[in-house]
RNA sequence: GGAGAGGUGGCAGAGUGGCCGAUUGCGUCGCCUUGCUAAGGCGAUGUACCGGAAACGGUACCGGGGGUUCGAAUCCCCCCCUCUCCGCCA
């Protein structure tokens, strides 16, 4: 969320960010939110001095007796009609306001590029040589059943589509990648979080999620629990409604957690194998720090970093990508994706997305500190990033590191996982 | 699931209809005393919104939402959360 204050001061600015966004509905939002703080601002020092007369004549109230306590009592009563039309319309301009403010989108930086969709995003970054095979790779599903590794069918039959069940040396390489993905993490001074995975809608709406993200996610309705689609959504709320102090930040997080994903809308697209699925496993990197904007750069570079050097350990080429506008979310202030070398779609793939928000979650999540050398409290900035997605980061794993017989080789860093194996499954092909 | 207790400022904890935006303690900040450490004395210290250049003035907020009343932290209803006991159970 933005402060008000924004809207009024940089209309323009954020009218503009919503259209980099391509989100011309929350652009709307920004004139329809001023247009209700204008009524409200009409409104209040009315109402605002009908209270304070009703506030002492009360207080004079309790020392009257008699004739004179009746004819006020009188008095007051009519006040009190008057006002009670007036608190209504305040009643509803206030919950239109903080209803429309919602939509508005968090201002795309200066950095993110202009663009349409992800097709317009700006490589910023290629590391690492794509593999000359010498003979025709196979794509990751191919391999994963040849090798008894993966079934989709009876996932599908018992979970329906886009769900898959792991077996073998690939369920183990799997959690792998988790394990390697959280000790590398806590290695860097993250705490370790094991988060719900069922969260009240408070804090799908505090980091942004909802409204809008409604039909991408699983709900319970009996309970009002939402399962969550990335462990941001609890830990980002960790600190939701409280006062930090200064000397608590920055808070670094990293938390393994399943996901859940409707994938609504995306009927056709990346059906086969391990790409796109209901369920899977993160681990994620979350900062909230001080509000500083220098400093959530430099957390945004290291998040990003530290993606990196994960994927530099499974020895994967990949991309870093800088997010145009029409493909930033909502709450986003600035994006880069990862993507990674995955040889059967011949091209980059995402397996990483780290973004920083600035105050937009913590405003929504009411998540401040309080200043080291007094003034007033402020609200937080909050940064996350993928470390490892899994099963998504086993596709460039199998298939960039697949040999010709269908064994693949195991990076080094993750050996130690596998009994101290350098190679994994028997030959198939 | 059943029974009970409770949710108040950064924290702890009083307050049962007007004198309460709220006693007090801790913490924090400033000053003073004491020559260092420690301790003590005095004062200040909530958040948000509206108006104002500012000083300042006004309003709202005692878990959330409704209600009673001229007036609600205080009374009534609904919801959420925490704790204790019982039951059930991974």
């Amino acid at each position: 969320m933005l402060d008000i204050k924004v809207l009024r001061e940089n209309t323009d600015a954020v009218r503009r960010g919503a259209l980099k966004k391509r989100m011309p509905d929350r652009a709307a939002a920004v004139d329809r939110a001023l247009q209700i703080d204008a009524e409200l601002r009409l409104l209040l020092p009315t109402l605002d001095g009908m209270r304070s007369e009703q506030k002492s004549a009360g207080k004079a109230m309790g020392k009257l007796a008699g004739a004179e306590r009746e004819a006020f009592l009188e008095k007051q009563k009519a006040l009190k009609a008057e006002m009670q039309a007036l608190e209504e319309k305040e009643k509803h301009l206030r919950a239109d306001l903080q209803q429309q403010l919602s939509l508005v989108p968090n201002l795309p930086d200066d950095d993110v590029p202009e663009g349409k969709d992800d097709t317009e995003n700006v490589e910023t970054k290629r590391h690492g040589t794509v593999r000359d095979f010498g003979f025709e790779p196979r794509p990751h599903y191919e391999i994963g059943e040849a090798q008894g590794w993966v079934d989709f069918t009876r996932a599908a039959d018992m979970a329906g589509s886009r769900n898959y069940i792991l077996f073998g040396d690939l369920a183990l390489l799997h959690d792998a990648v988790l394990r390697f993905a959280v000790e590398l993490m806590v290695e860097r001074g993250f705490v370790p979080v094991d988060p719900p995975l069922l969260v009240r809608d408070a804090a799908m709406f505090g980091t942004g999620f909802f409204p809008g993200g409604e039909e991408q996610t699983y709900r319970c309705e009996k309970d009002g629990l939402n399962l969550i689609g990335t462990s941001e959504v609890p830990v980002t709320s960790l600190h939701g409604g409280e006062m930090l102090t200064e000397e608590q930040l920055p808070k670094k997080y990293v938390a393994r957690s399943a996901c859940f994903r409707r994938e609504a809308g995306t009927y056709g697209k990346d059906t086969r194998g391990l790409y796109r699925v209901h369920q899977f496993q993160k681990v994620e990197q979350v900062i909230v720090d001080v509000a500083d904007r220098a400093r959530s750069l430099q957390h945004h570079r290291d998040i990003v970093q530290n993606a990196e050097d994960l994927l530099q350990a499974f020895e994967l080429p990949y991309r870093v990508v800088a997010v145009c506008g029409g493909d930033l979310g909502v709450p986003q202030a600035m994006k880069y994706d990862i993507e990674t070398w995955m040889p059967s779609r011949k091209g980059y793939g995402e397996t990483h997305s780290a973004s920083r928000f600035y105050d937009y979650q913590a405003r929504r999540l009411d998540l401040r500190y309080r200043q080291k050398d007094g003034g007033k409290p402020m609200y937080c900035h909050t940064l996350n990033n993928t470390v490892a997605a899994s099963p998504r980061i086993l596709i460039p794993l199998l298939e960039n590191h697949q040999q010709k017989d269908g064994t693949l080789r195991v990076p080094k860093a993750l050996q130690r996982y596998l009994g101290g194996r350098e190679v994994i499954g028997r030959p198939v092909f």
